[in-house]
DNA sequence: TTGAAAGCGCTAACAA
DNA sequence: TTGTTAGCGCTTTCAA
């Protein structure tokens, strides 16, 4: 593989004129343009980022951290970062933390030994601490999940009116005894949405009743189905259930299909985030939708400037309840 | 941030040494070691990669390449690739192609300047020349999809068996008139597959319909509810489909109960890959499993012997039927 | 418009 | 056991 060195014999220039050539063409002169052109054709040659990297200091690579690369939430999320990356020749490495400590050190360090450029953060659930440490001297974005004790800039949607939309709108159709599928507390997004579920209950008057709310160890569709099993167990049935993703929901239906009973007429359902597959569902999902794309772009958008130096603000984003036949009256 | 120089000068010693003792700590002599380790402490210092990989002609980074992120086929394949290079002190970048050779060319970029050390190409119907150039100077492994029209090794299973195997199961529980979703004919396991298909059909005497065989343009659950619409269009309906991808399979049930009909009563269904959603549907589905982990870990194993310099061989795994309700008698 | 030369941060061959 | 030094491939400043 030819270098620089050789490419500057071969057309009898030196390094820098090379250098320049492939950098900032206009400022070489015509004729020696067409000789560096010729000698780099000849050679077949190709700069090595290694080179520049170390030159520049940088990597021009940065990292997109997800608690699990199976949850459709993502895709959305991610397309809107790689945009927002490739426009800016930047490339980025999706990183699966499987809420696991140790991964997520891994990718830390890649960060400080300098092989990324900075880190969106989808999953700050784990090891917070660290998370903020590293925000001091490293560039770092919360997107979607974030943690409100640290001073990391995030795009996210507002969930507690979210949550709220979706309960009232239960509510409005009919519904009194509507059950809960959250997933952990630790989870800010769990805790505000449970929040929204509770303020939509109070202002209609209906009291809470904790066998209706069920917090799911798990995320993936098995998760949902042990929650309604667990919530269709009381003497008295809800009829109606929010879930707080898609995910559990889907899973929820499918448990309540197995009962033997129908949705949404016997029990309505909702979910929250769209993701593709709430449509292909018997009955398709009513659900929240969260501008996915326009979050991952904010985001990577965000951690550029950051990476720039620049000072950033966090951002909140609309959202938009999706009803569909899971709540059709 | 501190540089290994800054650290040498701290620790009273030469940059060698601080090198030493990051890479063989047993070459330094206890006390050395003990004023480098005070000195890294004080001076919060991390190694660079950046210069590491220049002077070692290497990134410890490399691509796998997906037509599509959100496909929920490649998790497995992908979960196997990474244990195999984390295992290896390696990184991946995960590289959504969409099949556009210009996103291709991207990351084949990525490869040419030194910045990833080789490929796991899952999507070789993008641009197999280049591909096939690629590989005589770099790094490269095919994994579940492969060209045969190059001599770069790959790891696969055996796609026209397995679809014989599907169709003779539908066969056996007493279907004749057996539709084929597949996907486009440009894909060699779309090719293999519906081989396999003609294969088993051809063994029992029954004649090829052609209103029967339907290709999409797509590979989404959509593509699959188009799929199924047309061949319902047919006068006479068939009695079982075989979609060669659970994806569109899913999407094929979800047409066919749309349009009033049971399965598997009516029409049985049996799609191909066992993703987790396969199991998610009412009724769940009938499948071939193919061994999605360890073909990742297989092709992540291939390609870093090919980036060691060694030769390596193509592999075929095994595959298994996996009977559930949608083909239940 | 071009070239010489320094230097990004590290590893490793060689010498002491 | 440690230090000196060359050099990985590139960009950029400075001088010509």
């Amino acid at each position: 593989m030819a270098n620089i060195q050789q490419v500057a014999a071969e057309a009898g220039v030196s390094v820098a004129t090379v250098s320049r050539y492939i950098n900032k063409p206009d400022t070489v002169a015509p004729k020696t343009r067409v000789k560096v052109k010729e000698a780099i054709q000849k050679l077949n040659y190709e700069p090595s980022s290694l080179g520049r990297n170390l030159r520049k200091s940088e990597s021009r690579l940065f990292i997109v951290l997800i608690p699990s690369i199976s949850n459709p939430f993502y895709f959305e999320i991610i397309k809107g970062i790689e945009t927002e990356a490739l426009k800016k020749q930047y490339n980025i490495m999706l990183c699966e933390t499987a809420s696991d400590p140790e991964r997520e050190e891994i990718y830390f360090e890649l960060v400080r030994t300098r092989m990324a450029d900075g880190i969106i953060s989808m999953d700050p659930a784990v090891n917070i601490k660290t998370l903020q440490e590293m925000s001091d001297r490293y560039a770092i974005v919360q997107c979607s999940e974030y943690s409100i004790d640290t001073d990391i800039a995030y795009v996210s949607i507002d969930s507690v009116s979210a949550a709220y939309q979706a309960v009232k709108h239960l509510i409005n159709i009919g519904n009194k005894k509507i059950a809960l599928i959250n997933s952990d507390k630790s989870f800010l997004y769990a805790r505000q949405r449970e929040e929204g579920y509770l303020k939509a209950l109070e202002e209609y008057n209906i009291t809470k009743n904790d066998d209706y709310i069920y917090y799911t160890d798990e995320l993936d569709f098995q998760a949902g189905e042990r929650a309604m099993r667990a919530i269709l167990n009381n003497e008295e049935r809800p009829t109606a259930v929010f879930a707080v993703s898609d995910v559990l929901a889907i899973g929820a239906l499918k448990t309540i299909q197995a009962y033997g009973l129908k949705v949404p007429d016997d029990i309505a359902v909702v979910g929250f985030d769209k993701i593709s597959f709430s449509n292909m569902t018997n009955p398709t999902l009513t659900t929240i939708s969260q501008p996915m794309y326009e979050m991952g772009r904010t985001a990577a958008k965000m951690l550029l400037d950051k990476i720039k130096g620049e000072e950033i603000e966090s951002v909140i984003l609309d959202h938009e309840l999706v009803i569909r036949e899971s709540t059709l009256v």
